[in-house]
DNA sequence: ACCTGAACACCGTTCAAGT
DNA sequence: ACCTGAACACCGTTCAAGT
């Protein structure tokens, strides 16, 4: 069912006459709406804007998308395909095959911080969002962990990942709108009631924050050998479910 | 500077006349729009909804909001000020109220979805925000990890928590939708392309999932038993920063 | 097959005006 | 001080029409 015009990711019978129309692809367009949102944030897609940038009536999208939410479905899409896990390299242990990948699963992410916000409030249960969950099961089933952990272990690492990017995400657009220069520090100190915030404050004066990347790290170093450890002790105590 | 009429939470001399115009509130707007949320999704309010809900013209709400954005700003701060960690157990092992603590938080975040879908795009720099991390905080300084450490291990938790149930959230909407009795997975594996994924369908079609809140709790433990491993190491190392 | 353009029902927000 | 209502500049989407 379903009008299968907007299946296909129409190479029509236009290719074969050399470039004379490039026309309009959906791929195109894709990329057009994520260029607009890199460019001046994500709120700021729309349908006519996304037409003026094609040099095309705002309505002709609509000839390749059914509505603007599937086509923010090919933007998150596009983001989530340039996820890379194939740096893999087996020879080194579990725990850090899992941190290279949650590295660059972040880094990809990353490239595209204004596309990444609309994937908080859109499914992700999409094959370019599951292709790296499915390379990670590999790597956990590959180690013994039976079927039901490895599954828990993949949901709990694709969601830490992907949570503590967006949360990442978050806060840098907070803060780059005032002082950038002190790491997310003094810029969220001054606001806060001093009183009631004794703690916070004092932690934060002085340059105690180890920077973004190196606690998304340190977070996910620490994840994976929890979880590690809670799985590996459960194996050998022998509740192993279907093989 | 900043307009200090919309500062206040205008309790104002009608007060004292009896309950004879209850007129409009800050508060009572506030709930109202968050109602209008939990009843109809996040992205059915607007002010004009919001006004017919008050029984008010909608301009009304700009008397006592400079815009929309603020207004939003303040339903986050209602949900985020439902977080109650006063259930803290401190002749427990830290471990332990780390656990409960993300236990009442992830609780207190799942009374709202909606509402808490919108906080992935907003600023989470706010009082109610932050309090429970002044607490967490307390706990974590009084096991003698350092500041720098400490701010770290906060951060990554509190970030951990809101990112888990926010998509947790997130998967929750996409599978109510379709097939609701199997938790999250069929529903699933059905629409995904079954070649190119064999081993989430291998894993998924006989029950494995153990669902959402013993997902939550695993990840949770593994998280925090991780982080104490390796500061604790850290601490005793000796590399305490300014006391 | 692919694109256009007018039209519709909604938004958030401004502003002058009412009480 | 607090609320109203018209008006403005935007939305996403439908649909009949063009080529």
């Amino acid at each position: 069912m379903e009008s299968k015009k907007h299946q296909n990711f129409n190479r029509r019978h236009v290719r074969e006459s050399g470039s004379a129309r490039p026309s309009l692809t959906r791929e195109g367009i894709v990329r057009a709406a994520l260029k607009i949102m890199d460019e001046d944030g994500y709120e700021s897609l729309s349908m006519r804007r996304l037409g003026a940038k094609l040099n095309v009536d705002p309505m002709a999208v609509y000839y390749h998308f059914p509505n603007k939410s599937a086509l923010l479905d090919g933007v998150v899409e596009l983001v989530m395909g340039g996820i890379d896990l194939s740096c893999d390299d087996p020879t080194q242990t579990v725990e850090e095959r899992l941190c290279v990948a949650a590295h660059y699963y972040r880094e990809a992410l990353l490239a595209h911080p204004q596309a990444v916000q609309i994937t908080a409030v859109r499914s992700l249960n999409t094959p370019a969002s599951l292709r790296p969950v499915e390379y990670l099961l590999e790597i956990l089933l590959g180690t013994g962990i039976s079927h039901t952990d490895s599954l828990a272990f993949v949901n709990i690492f694709a969601r830490f990942v992907r949570g503590m990017v967006l949360l990442e995400i978050r806060q840098m657009t907070d803060t780059d709108s005032l002082a950038q220069e002190d790491c997310t520090l003094k810029s969220l100190g001054d606001s806060l009631p001093t009183d009631e915030f004794p703690l916070l404050h004092k932690v934060m004066e002085n340059g105690c924050f180890i920077g973004e990347e190196a606690e998304f790290e340190r977070g996910a170093r620490a994840l994976i050998h929890g979880l590690l450890d809670e799985f590996a002790n459960k194996e050998q105590a022998g509740d192993q479910d279907v093989k």
